[in-house]
DNA sequence: CGTATGGTTGGATTATTGTCAAACAATTAG
DNA sequence: CTAATTGTTTGACAATAATCCAACCATACG
């Protein structure tokens, strides 16, 4: 299995995560995961629009920023919101993005 | 004069507001308002290291996300955070963000 | 082993963005 | 009126980014 890089916690730059959530596909990605929790990359990209490939290329964006978290079970690949490390990164960020999102 | 548009507060967007703070100068910009409140953009946009007309367009780049009101004074043009009304829209964003930014 | 599944990678294309430089516009000051 | 001050606009350019398509790769299943 290829290694995917995930920034350390105290690597997590503010502008990169506003950066990463300031696309609608992107956006809408981490408001499923917020929603339903560890997802595969197939659900979260599910109806969005777009190639799986660009879905892939957003997934990447999102974990290079530190915005999610993905591990590979045998052939699938779950992904998971960092709220702990966003959390104490950037206290209130996340929830504030989501409160504005969700109804 | 000329009319400088602003977006009501029922039409700032998520994703342009995250996409407006999301560059280190429109950033750096905003914590100096948050900072020190209403302010010129010659002095919001002081050592910036970057072309006066550069800072220019990221002033009407927040004008238009809805992140800051500007104002015209004489031949002075007066920039302040639309806080109020981020707040009102996305509750706590721009505290999150600022929290984040300011040590 | 061969094939299907789930996702990534690389190339090509197009659109967006950040930047500077130079010209311009509006206002005030002399 | 003429000059200087404050910002804006326009054009050009380079860098980024979003997208699709096709090919690929790793894993599991028959």
């Amino acid at each position: 299995m290829r290694l995917m890089p995930h920034p350390a916690t105290e690597d997590i730059e503010l502008t990169e995560v506003l950066r990463a959530l300031a696309d609608p596909v992107r956006l809408e990605i981490v408001v499923r995961l917020a929603v339903s929790g560890e997802m595969t990359c197939g659900v979260a990209g599910d109806d969005l629009g777009v190639h799986k490939s660009t879905a892939s290329h957003h997934y990447r964006t999102l974990r290079e920023a530190g915005v999610v978290h993905t591990k590979q079970v045998g052939r699938l690949k779950y992904m998971s919101l960092r709220r702990d490390d966003l959390d104490s990164r950037f206290p209130g960020l996340l929830d504030s993005v989501l409160n504005a999102t969700l109804p």
